[in-house]
DNA sequence: TACGGCGTTGCAAACGTTTGCGCCAGACCG
DNA sequence: CGGTCTGGCGCAAACGTTTGCAACGCCGTA
């Protein structure tokens, strides 16, 4: 069933089959004739191949999402919104997982550059991707940043304000009464926690309480991290923290569960902020008190962005930061009096 | 970059270097051209187009795999599996959503079509769609079922072993000691619902023991339904049930805290079991006691068949099942004395 | 020497769509 | 009535690859 198949019946040439199906070629066909040609089209169900109009055009309406992590939970509800998101536009969603190995992201990269895909988005930006994504831009690819950004290289991109997220953290525990602080942080290397460490950072030497530094790991958002990071910070010396704000709430599981190994119970001895606000943070004991994230909108907004440099090639569009929340549940309460 | 430039370079026709660069055509060219082609192909960087190539073959190599809800928390492993195990093939993945709406399923089918995808994975298919399973062969395209299969259409197919997944929470809670039970069921037309409960009554009915009915609902997977489901059990006339089979974790969770709110513990006064083996099953008040189904495992056995059917069309490969596992927690223990 | 066979390469026609260009007829103007 | 303009349409050349077919040169054999 091709444009040839239709311009038969219709008794026209397939070029005007073409334009009569075209919505953006205007006056270039009678009325009549599109009329004719569009009812026949669709009565003989007729669907353009969009391989051929892809190769003719050079526009293949595909969109290429580069995930590092297809399990994360956290993931699904921003590939949900840009799918969606793109979906409005025509665009479809070519999904990958680079299991962040850099070999295989070059694999998956030249396989879309020879899929000729219009643009990209990448939600697994690390700090050493920079050269690969620079080098993506040289292909001359629209590529657009979701969930985190990468420093020294200005694209369009969609974030979530975790530096705010820092700081409801930080402002929800210093309202509680806390003095001391302490951090279980992700990868610095991620902008997504280096930002949330500093607006908690900041936030607490803002209000002059002091803040222990627990070194940051490589690899996070596990119980069992959460559980490593805590019995450091209770094995250093000096007056242990009651405030602590956990990058992710399965490292503040892991941290629930080995401070209470050590006979401190939460949240007399100690108040606990995670971050993520998994669905099930309502069931575990105690609830854990969370920062969420609006991540649907998230990928609905990298979307929004992409087709506004679909539409306009050239133009960087400014950033956009979406705003997390503060849920608070039962892991928090005021200090001990001690 | 396109064939032509590489002829340029290497002094030959474009037609030699698509053979010379084409692994399956075997003896068709000189092996000296052969291998100066292909170093002058690397070493300009060419990338064969996969539009053009589509256009001309008739393959895209790309398979669709559609999804009902991306949010699915137990969805994302599965992707997984189906994307790893296409990628090993050289086949790409299209991944789009229906939000179970059988128009926007409608819709997303003639994209794909129009894309000429190789072939496709459904992973929502639901009872009522055996029409359009029907119509996707028709168009002749290989199609794949995952999860969930149909009754009244053969077709190839991945799937958990509910049924057994059934049989195992039965025989654990029989184990215990538990002789009245009753499941708070999924809704009935996902034939993974239907065959838990089949299991799971039938191995009760073997033990000669007693099963409440509850009414599934259509909407599920929730904490409010589970609290509705164990609401409407209790308020039953009767002697109430101990051994409690949850078609899901979340309502299973839900139900927990329906019972604790009627004055009733777990595990001491009724025993609950529920499905999917959630990753946070062991911080919640009590640890639930679940199934757990092999989901990655599952993705890359369709991946496998599809690939099977690809490569041989017109045979129809046997279903396969993957096996769940019983994960014990403390959400179960022996019946009360009463 | 002539001829058939074979291995290697070139030629050109597809695949289905898009699009610049030119043609034709009718309208309009002088 | 002749000329120009223009709306509508056909023609054909792309897009980059694949592939049947033909051509060419070389070798071996009669």
């Amino acid at each position: 069933m091709t444009l040839a198949d239709v311009a038969r019946a219709a008794g026209v040439h397939y070029s005007t089959v073409s334009r009569a199906l075209d919505p953006l070629s205007p006056a270039q066909v009678n009325p009549e004739t599109r009329q004719l040609v569009q009812a026949l089209a669709k009565r003989m169900g007729y669907q353009k191949d969009m391989v051929a109009s892809g190769l003719k055009r050079g526009r293949t309406h595909t969109v290429a999402v580069i995930a590092g992590d297809l399990g994360n939970p956290n993931l699904a509800p921003v590939l949900r919104g840009i799918a969606g998101g793109l979906e409005q536009a025509g665009l479809m969603t070519l999904i990958s997982e680079t299991q962040f190995d850099s070999e295989r992201l070059q694999r998956i990269l030249n396989h879309l550059m020879s899929r000729r895909v219009d643009a990209i988005i990448m939600t697994a930006a690390q700090t050493r991707d920079a050269p690969t994504l620079r080098w993506i831009r040289r292909q001359g690819i629209p590529l657009v940043l979701a969930i985190q950004t990468v420093p020294g290289i200005r694209l369009p991109a969609c974030t979530n304000d975790d530096s705010l997220g820092g700081v409801l953290a930080a402002r929800h525990l210093l309202s509680l009464g806390h003095r001391r602080f302490a951090q279980l942080r992700g990868p610095m290397e991620f902008s997504s926690c280096f930002l949330r460490a500093q607006g908690f950072s900041k936030t607490v030497a803002a209000a002059r309480a002091e803040e222990v530094v627990v070194k940051s790991t490589a690899l996070w958002g596990s119980p069992e991290v959460g559980g490593a990071l805590m019995r450091e910070l209770l094995d250093k010396k000096g007056v242990r923290p009651t405030g602590i704000f956990a990058h992710h709430d399965l490292t503040a599981f892991g941290a629930l569960t080995a401070a209470e190994e050590r006979g401190l119970t939460c949240p007399r001895d100690l108040s606990i902020v995670g971050y993520h606000n998994l669905p099930h943070n309502d069931r575990i004991a105690p609830p854990l008190t969370s920062i969420g994230q609006p991540r649907e909108e998230l990928g609905r907004t990298a979307a929004e962005i992409l087709i506004a440099v679909l539409a306009r090639p050239g133009r960087v569009p400014a950033p956009r930061l979406v705003r997390p929340s503060l849920v608070v549940r039962k892991s928090t309460g005021p200090p001990p009096k001690a």
